[in-house]
DNA sequence: AAGTGTGAAGCTATTCACAGCC
DNA sequence: GGCTGTGAATAGCTTCACACTT
């Protein structure tokens, strides 16, 4: 798509596809592990995830060998391992930038919360939101970025503000040392080496839904095929 | 990614990379159209784009022949290959299920109308939301969705609820003929062949950040490499 | 001269298949 | 016997390179 993050593992190149897998896996393995499952088959993974075995283990198989052969994954050991790969063991400080409604929906959003994502700071640069309350933290002037990023210790940046404004948001982020960045604005940035970008646009997917059923033959005809 | 859709054209296979760059590409036409730029080559396209002036010729090819060699694309031309390509030419009918904050984000969310996106019905099965009024449009109980969605010629329906129930809802939309599908719960879902989904996972979004930020090497290293 | 359209080459990601361990 | 870990094979996507058009 259009963003791109490759790390390097042990010399392997592993693929922002496998990233995003790991975290399914991470989400499918910490409900059955609530569940009381203890252990689980690559095949079992695989099925649940709508993907093959031998993803699975080609996925883990980057990292380490998780599993025991002839008897599969402890869920358990899984689960801690996949947190460990994908930097969960810790509190991550993230600031939102703009405060508008697609900011509010991310600030009431729990499931950041539970992975350890804590939005420590909210910006706008409306003075008429700035001293305003949002799920309890006070609204900033954008004015204040520079000194507060840095102050609060935060490394993931959120960018909820309109198009036309988030390429300086971004620039002036990374230059205080923020490398981090999620884009909510639909627009395309750009950011230096070293600063891992992650895009959601919305619009895009839908116009993808909107190519494919334009292009669909009608059911029958099998033009499209989806797995999600 | 996770969810695949892949649709036939003229025999060979568009990829969803593709659609989403087609969908960057008319962004940025879009722009230069109303800066009354007239025409552009693949090169200046692909530079704005973050991608390569052979990835956009190939891109288009799968479509058709819209330039002019020597001269490259007429920009108003190209715009309007690119929105009947994406079927942008007409008004689809979009339902929201569930009403909580991300529910309403959207709700809110310009853009959409903007491409032709119309969100007509919202359901939430929270009898103390039903009733409620949000944009214009009065929540319904999900029992209805059965009955509204063809009555009311919604072929698009945004997943807002939580990832206990989004499978059912899924059901229950698709066994009254929706053929396209956007969700926005944390959770995989299954589709039949024929019905397009798309996945919005914001949680997967930061992990792959945390991800990259985990196994940075602190800058100089280069083990990041980050285009958007 | 400039720039498209496209087969062929190159590269990356996924799937296969099987040796090896439990 | 069942299932993992992994090199080899395949499929898919991107880049190259050049013939061809304006």
């Amino acid at each position: 798509m259009v963003s791109q993050i490759a790390t390097l593992m042990n010399g392997k190149k592993v693929s922002e596809s496998t990233v995003a897998r790991l975290s399914l896996y991470l989400r499918l393995l910490s409900e059955l592990q609530a569940d009381g499952v203890l252990t689980l088959s690559s095949e079992a993974l695989a099925r649940r995830c709508g993907t093959t075995a031998a993803q699975v283990r080609k996925d883990l198989s980057f990292f380490g060998t998780f599993g025991k052969r002839g008897l599969g994954y402890s869920v358990a050991e899984l689960v801690s391992e996949l947190r460990s790969i994908l930097g969960l063991g810790r509190r991550w400080r993230v600031a939102l930038v703009g405060a508008g409604r697609i900011g509010a929906a991310l600030l009431g959003y729990e499931d950041f919360r539970q992975q350890g994502f804590y939005i420590e700071a909210v910006f706008d640069a409306d003075p008429a939101k700035v001293g305003q309350r949002r799920s309890g933290l006070v609204v900033r002037p954008e004015a204040e970025l520079e000194s507060v990023l840095p102050a609060s210790g935060i490394e993931i940046v959120i960018i909820a503000v309109p198009a036309e404004s988030a390429q300086e948001v971004v620039n002036r982020v990374v230059s205080v040392g923020v490398r981090g960045i999620l884009n909510f604005a639909p627009t395309k940035l750009d950011v230096p080496a070293g600063v891992a970008l992650k895009n959601v646009n919305m619009a895009m997917e839908l116009e993808a839904l909107s190519y494919a059923l334009a292009h669909s033959t009608g059911g029958a005809g099998k033009a499209i095929a989806a797995r999600g």
